[in-house]
DNA sequence: TCAAGACTATACCGATCTGTATAGTGGCTC
DNA sequence: GAGCCACTATACAGATCGGTATAGTCTTGA
């Protein structure tokens, strides 16, 4: 991991939780640190005694989500059968479920990089990271089932899911997640029955 | 049209190129009026009297580019061949062309929501309106392919669609919307196969 | 009991934010 | 040549931005 993190204080776990709710929400560049002192019932001086700078709450909003996802993934594939199709799709249904729970206005990661433009950012190296592993684990998971064409049926699922994440964030129809997770099934069944 | 668009004066338009510009590069929230008005070589006064308040100026952005995208696809489209299925994959090479001209960061409509937190934002209809416009030139163009399953193709366009831009925007692989491109023909041409 | 550390409250810094006011200049048309 | 309109320049209002300083309170553990 090439970011730096800080310890967790109750103060600066409470400021976190604030940070990351109204990041997500409203946009980091439209949360001040005045409002999440405010929010999380913490005064300025302790955020910046634990994170230095509201960078680096950025930065631990980002790190912190991106953990807490791929603990949650790991979770779900954890109940499936290895080496069957069912676990790409156990992707997606965690995904839903992820989703449901708690984030309406799609990923955060590509809502973030939408207000970071510089790559030299600290956060840049954390949305490209999360979505280099999500390319990562599809491509494992699909050489289980079809080894020769893993990399192209991985890019595939990462495309329609990542569509699936904006689709839900727009409402651009019902149930985009679910829709998505019918057709990773077909694409894999189709893959597999031809060798 | 449910939004009310101003008149564009000169110095009108120069401030709209450097705001999209601007918007586009850095985000909404990142850049101030100021900056605009500086890129652009005009004053403040100038913005005021044509746009009347910064959210109007950020309405004529994503408007303007919602009305030059419509206008683009809908060139590309008329050079195919009506009620195939290349007018379906020169969607895509519509937005590859687009996407390479000038955007490097993704979907302009899919980064401005995620600074817009509230609905009853004027900018909220012009993004969401794209959308299902999208949505519905999918389905129109399907429908001349594969009456029966319209709906639900297009819908698997547009997540694929949506994941190519996203994928372009976060550099996740390499030419994600010729990947794109290709998997919607394969799509289109496995639906024509069993009518 | 005492020291350390996490916290609180308050007040402030300079800079920047959106938005407005005043006064004056340039070019175009009738 | 008079009037109109787009534009320029400067200065400022009130609020908020990220970040810091001082001083005092609370809990925890040795």
């Amino acid at each position: 991991m090439g970011t730096t993190r800080i310890t967790m204080t109750p103060g600066a776990r409470r400021a976190l939780a604030a940070a990351s709710r109204l990041f997500y929400e409203q946009g980091i560049h439209a949360v001040g640190v005045d409002l999440i002192a405010a929010e999380a019932g913490v005064t300025k001086k302790t955020l910046y005694d634990r994170f230095g700078s509201k960078e680096q709450i950025v930065v631990e909003y980002l790190a912190d989500r991106d953990e807490r996802w791929r603990a949650f993934v790991t979770q779900w594939l954890e109940r499936t059968e290895p080496g069957s199709a069912d676990r790409v799709v156990a992707v997606f249904d965690a995904s839903k479920a992820w989703m449901a729970e708690s984030s309406p206005k799609g990923c955060s990661m590509v809502n973030a990089h939408a207000e970071i433009s510089d790559p030299a950012h600290p956060a840049y190296a954390i949305i490209t990271g999360q979505k280099q592993w999500m390319l990562a684990l599809f491509a494992d998971l699909v050489r289980d089932i079809a080894p020769t064409r893993a990399d192209e049926l991985a890019r595939t699922l990462m495309l329609i899911h990542e569509g699936a994440l904006v689709a839900h964030g727009l409402r651009i129809f019902p149930d985009p997640i679910g829709h998505a997770r019918d057709r990773a099934g077909e694409l894999l069944k189709d893959a597999g029955d031809r060798p």
